[in-house]
Order: C-alpha cells, then sequence, then structure tokens
RNA sequence: GCCCCAUUCGUCUAGCGGUACAGGACAUCGCCCUCUCAAGGCGGAAACAGGAGUUCGAGUCUCCUAUGGGGCACCA
C-alpha cells in the first residue's frame, strides 16, 4: 500500500445551495484528513455551463465556512495543484483525452443528439435497456477525417472493454463486481469542450494527488467505469468509499429540495445549510448530527465535538445502509449543544437575532436574559418569542388580554385581588432578587390561601403579558421594581 | 426493463458465530419536580423482513424471495 499522504476532497458542482446531504460528504472527507493530519482540498466541479449558477461559489463557502471546515488548498486559498476550478482546467482536460485517443482507448464519436434519440427509442421498442450503440466506435480513419474536414462535431467515449468483468473496491462494502458489457461507452468530452464529470475526476483527482476518496452512492454504478479510466490512464489509485444516502422521512427517495420532506407534524424539512443558518441552529450541532448518520462515536455518546470525533472516525464504520433523515434528534441535539454554551458565548449568538427582529438589546440585560432561557431554546431564534419583551420599549408595553391573565381555576374579582395584594407587597417589601421575590410571594399565595400555580401564573401573565414567558421571579428582577409595579398596576383595568 | 447496493425497536444506531430473554439515543407513554414553557430525575412499551441452508451453535456466514434505495445523459 502506498505511504502517499493523505489527501481528501470535496468537489462539488456550484449549482444552487450547498444540501445538507452534501455537507455531510464535505464533513467525512474533512474529517478523514484531520485525522490523518493530511491535506482536504475543495474542488468547483463546473462543467456543466447550463446549470451553473454564479451566487453558488460565495454561498457554498459561506456554508462550509460556517460549519467550521477548512480547506488546504481551493478557492480562497489557492494550492501548488491548481486552479480548484475545472472550467479553468479544460487544457488538462483535453491532453489526457487526446492521449485516450491515441493510446486507442478512446474515440470521437459524431453521432448527433437526434440519432442517440433514435437509437434510444428503437431499443426501448425492443424492450432492451438504453444506450448508445457504438456507431461511431468502429469508424475508419478515413471516415473520421472525412467527417472531421466536413466541420462535424464530437464528442470523445470510451472504450469500455466488451467482455469481462471489472471488479472494484469500495473501503465500506467490500468488492463489487460489474459485467463490462453492460457498461456504455460514456462521453468522455462533450461536444463544447467540457469533460463530463467521468474524465474530470479521474484526471483531477490523479493530479490533485488525492488519496482516498468519499463521495455518495449514487457513484457506485459509475465505480467499474472509473476504475477502467484510471487503469487506462495507468495510473494509481485513491482508495474510494462510497457514503449511504439520507433519504426523505415521509416520502420516497432521497432527501431533496424537489418533493420537500415534511415532519411528523407536516412542517417541511429543509434541505439547504443555508436554511439551517438561519433557523438558529447551532453549527456544533449540525456537524455532531450529521456525523451520527451511517456513522456512530462508540461508547453509546451521541453528544460530542467535532474534534473529539476526528480523532475517532473510521471509514470501516460507516454502516453501508441508507437512512432516514433523523429529524428530531438534530432538534435535541440542538437543545444539547446549546446548554453546553457558556453564557457570553450565548449571548454573542443571540444578540444579532435580537436586533435583527428589531429589539434594542442592552447588554446587562442580555447577561440577565441568558441563563433564564438557555434550558428553553430549541434553537437559537426562539429567543425573540420567548423574551424578546425584555428588550422592547416598556412604553410600547401593552396589558394581557383577561383569557390569558386569569388563570385557571379563577376568576376576575380574585385575579384582581392577588393583583393589588402583589402591588402592596412589592412597595412595602425590599429585596428585589428573584430568590427573594420567591420567597416573598410563597408566603402571600400561603396567607390569600391560593395556590404557587394561581398567583405566580396571574404575575407572570400580568408581567410579561404572554402565556408561555420566561419564570415570574426572574422576569420581574429583570423588569426591577418600577417597571413591574407598573405591569401590575396595568393588568388591573383588565379584570375590572 | 437491465445492473448494483442495502435490510436490527416508529427513527438514528450498537452488534463484526457462543459473554444477548439483543444495548444506547431521539420520539412516544407514565411518574417525580414544577408559576407557564423548558430543562432535569426515574420507569414503561418497542426490533433481528420471510424462507431455506452451513454449523455443536446464527442478528452475525451462504442462497432464494420480499421490500427499500441507487444507477442506466454531451448532469454532477
Amino acid at each position: 500500500m502506498s505511504s502517499r499522504p493523505i489527501r481528501t476532497r470535496f468537489a462539488p458542482s456550484p449549482t444552487g445551495s450547498l444540501h445538507i446531504g452534501g455537507l455531510r460528504t464535505a464533513l467525512f472527507n474533512w474529517m478523514f484528513a484531520r485525522q490523518h493530519g493530511g491535506q482536504f482540498i475543495l474542488r468547483i466541479e463546473d462543467t456543466d455551463q447550463k446549470r451553473f449558477d454564479p451566487t453558488a461559489l460565495q454561498t457554498l463557502i459561506e456554508a462550509l465556512r460556517w460549519c467550521g471546515l477548512s480547506w488546504d488548498e481551493g478557492p480562497e486559498v489557492g494550492g501548488a495543484l491548481g486552479p480548484y476550478v475545472q472550467s479553468e482546467r479544460l487544457a488538462h482536460y483535453h491532453r489526457w483525452a487526446n492521449w485516450l485517443i491515441d493510446q486507442g482507448k478512446a474515440y470521437k464519436c459524431f453521432c448527433t443528439p437526434e440519432r442517440l434519440e433514435q437509437v434510444n427509442r428503437e431499443k426501448a421498442a425492443r424492450k432492451e435497456p438504453p444506450g448508445y450503440d457504438r456507431f461511431c466506435r468502429s469508424l475508419t480513419p478515413e471516415q473520421i477525417a472525412e467527417k472531421e474536414a466536413r466541420g462535424e462535431k464530437y464528442v470523445v467515449r470510451f472504450k469500455m472493454p466488451l467482455e469481462g468483468q471489472t471488479i472494484v473496491h469500495d473501503l465500506i462494502r467490500g468488492d463489487v463486481a460489474f459485467e463490462n458489457h453492460t457498461i456504455q461507452d460514456m462521453v468522455l468530452l462533450k461536444s463544447d469542450g467540457f469533460p463530463t464529470y467521468h474524465l474530470a475526476v479521474v484526471v483531477d483527482d490523479h493530479l490533485m494527488e488525492i488519496t482516498h476518496v468519499m463521495r455518495a452512492v449514487e457513484w457506485l454504478p459509475s465505480f467499474p467505469l472509473h476504475v477502467q479510466i484510471w487503469q487506462a490512464f495507468g495510473w494509481q489509485m485513491p482508495q474510494f468509499a462510497h457514503l449511504p444516502v439520507i433519504l426523505n422521512p415521509n416520502g420516497k427517495g432521497k432527501l431533496s429540495k424537489r418533493n420537500p420532506p415534511r415532519d411528523k407534524h407536516g412542517h417541511v424539512i429543509p434541505v439547504f445549510v443555508h436554511d439551517y443558518m438561519q433557523a438558529g441552529y447551532l453549527p456544533e450541532a449540525l456537524d455532531n448530527f450529521l456525523a451520527n448518520i451511517g456513522w456512530n462515536f462508540g461508547d453509546n455518546r451521541e453528544v460530542f465535538a467535532i474534534a473529539e470525533a476526528i480523532e475517532r472516525f473510521d471509514l470501516g464504520r460507516i454502516n453501508p445502509a441508507n437512512s432516514t433523515f433523523p429529524t428530531e434528534k438534530l432538534d435535541w441535539l440542538n437543545g444539547e449543544h446549546i446548554r453546553r454554551l457558556s453564557a457570553t458565548d450565548l449571548a454573542q449568538r443571540l444578540r444579532p437575532l435580537l436586533a435583527a427582529a428589531g429589539l434594542a438589546v442592552n447588554d446587562a440585560t442580555l447577561m440577565q436574559v441568558v441563563p433564564v432561557v438557555q434550558t428553553r431554546l430549541k434553537v437559537l431564534n426562539d429567543v425573540v418569542d420567548l423574551a424578546g419583551f425584555l428588550f422592547r420599549d416598556p412604553a410600547a408595553f401593552a396589558a394581557p388580554a383577561a383569557d390569558i391573565l386569569i388563570q385557571k381555576k379563577l376568576d376576575a374579582a380574585t385575579t384582581r385581588r392577588l393583583l393589588e395584594e402583589s402591588i402592596r407587597l412589592i412597595e412595602t417589601g425590599s429585596a428585589f432578587d428573584h430568590a427573594s421575590l420567591h420567597e416573598a410571594f410563597k408566603a402571600l399565595a400561603e396567607t390569600l390561601a391560593v395556590s404557587n400555580s394561581a398567583l405566580f401564573g396571574t404575575l407572570r401573565v400580568a408581567v410579561s403579558a404572554q402565556a408561555i414567558s420566561t419564570p415570574t421571579f426572574e422576569t420581574m428582577e429583570i423588569l426591577g421594581r418600577d417597571e413591574t409595579l407598573r405591569r401590575l398596576r396595568l393588568a388591573l383595568p383588565v379584570v375590572s
């Protein structure tokens, strides 16, 4: 086995936003490289001009960086074996395609798309599998010269062996055998001069000295083709691992933007990394989550930092079976990671969200709010609904409606009395921290012969104007004595 | 239609011939805690797709069937 330094790559095509499944592929390649002290390369496969999206590269880079991935070579960072964008590497593909033709391992095909369609129609009528009939494979040099002289456009096709089988080795599944005659003479170079994936991936992985390729199982069927191309070139192959795909939780097929997946409550499950960024998921949680699909930490540990996972990562322990996107687990994991954050760290992540919601974020208040919301957030954005009222202009505060103010088993008159007694207590009391308030109001509930639930709930809603909110006394402490009193008084007319 | 891959609780998974009346997690249900919502604690229910083999012994190996998935482009 070779002792080449480990080099892996992630090679997306810039056709849109980064897909969550793509991120997992990137993550595994990156973890593997980091584990072995090797290099991770980002390569852009923009050989399909029809699907090219000029904004995709920036979006992609942003998403990868947000997740904590870093590449040693690629766009933005350069490298000795670049360029790392395939559209800038056309000369390489032409050179090696021509080399294959010279060696008799590939040929020019002048068949028009119309003829190809015709061939497939006829094959379909005869109930044969679709595919090119290899018409141009047997063209004479004279015929070829003639067509070229006439300026006919051509593609370059690979001369697939017609007999025997190709045995490929996958790190996850072991050896897999394919009959050569079932594999077509695939196009290597398109008539527009751009390579197809099949040519570009082999040439680039070789030139960039890639040692390990982790890619989606979708590629397994074309793996024997790639092996044949590698052998035609006589180059040393990387090792391959075909990663299981993530399936749509409700419907059929793999997770994709068409056929939007939905969870059991009917909510759409996002498929783009950017959706998760915007929804208030932590990159730590997303990485943890993705590393847990098809691979596991071991020791029955579900929650871990990606740095820990890198130490333990093991290609041989990847589960070969596809898996359904376990969306509820991500929510749980996100909560776990939120709870593991330090107060200042959480505050920093919350600040921009509150600001974006149009709230005036005061740092002192924020630091008081953080410990109160930390166990209550599923996603960061939840903070706006839960505790946004603590940052709103007091002048804009409106007393709650009676239906949420009046607690279960209470009526308006009793509620009013609870409020009045509470106001009196606060006016005469001294300490205004939540622990002292809690004690004082427990005593009040007892003297008034009402449950804690009734009294505390009334106060909480009076002061927050929300049915669901931060706890009563912490909320009061954050609001301060004056504002608390003001809000309790504002609630009186509601129950008069 | 043809080729390939896969198949353990609802879901993500552990298991790599005997230590297993199959372990963990999410979700779910019950109880506790509790001012709402969470968090936390305790407990319950819940799986080897089916059938043949191989073997003293099979969740683990082989084959068949079924089911799921992927591929069959001048897309990646």
